[in-house]
DNA sequence: ACTACACTTGAACAACTGTTCAAGTGTAGG
DNA sequence: CCTACACTTGAACAGTTGTTCAAGTGTAGT
């Protein structure tokens, strides 16, 4: 940061910046955030998760729907799975998943409202 | 994908995964939403956005701010730029930079709602 | 014109991400 | 208990991402 040196201690407006300090999210927070929204970033999984609107699917059919291999599918659904946004459940030989809550829904609606402006 | 050969042919539920097929996004659409969401998937970025709720900024107090080098930063607010997700304005020799719209913040307080359960 | 400040940009490089591949677990049927 | 199916998991590998560094543009003051 050496460029930055008399920006940031000369000219800066010291008012404003002591100001937001405060105003600042922990970086916990901000990286719990980033690592959530993440999640969304990849189009696979936001395929899974729209599917997962309309069915309970097990792992066989959202690979075909999807048009991926399986594992590719299974661990997508582990990363799904660890920020609780599905839920799975095993009949016999099939596991069944299923979206956790329906807000996730909303944030992926909103996102898309916001993308035909 | 030659494990899921027999799964996928075979044993799916062929009457749901047809039912399904329709309902699937368009993978331009999927890739958009996808590129859209990485954009918050960042902490440095969500960082910038959050600070500029409060305030329009100019580069050196975003810098100053984040705690990150101008050039860093500078590189961040062009990717939002291009998404729309902030508008610049320059005044003299500074570049002043504010949120294009309020809705950002209403996806990233939605996100930190669900974290938050 | 020349210098200084504020910012931008492109290349390079390490760190991370998503897929594949190979090997594993778990369940049902014979 | 052996085989087959449904899925999971770890390692590896290519592609992507965010930062740094160096060089650039634009504006103001002298």
């Amino acid at each position: 940061m050496s460029e930055s040196l008399t920006c940031a201690y000369q000219f800066v407006h010291e008012e404003t910046v002591n100001a937001l300090q405060a105003k600042i999210l922990p970086s916990s927070t901000l990286n719990d955030l980033g690592e959530f929204f993440k999640v969304f970033g990849d189009p696979s999984r936001l395929k899974i998760l729209t599917l997962l609107q309309h069915a309970e699917l097990c792992v066989c059919d959202l690979a075909a729907l999807v048009d991926m291999s399986i594992s590719a599918v299974s661990h997508q659904l582990k990363i799904l799975r660890q920020f609780r946004l599905i839920r799975s459940r095993r009949e016999g030989k099939n596991v069944f998943y299923a979206l956790a809550d329906d807000h996730v829904l909303t944030l992926i609606t909103q996102a898309l409202t916001h993308l035909s402006e």
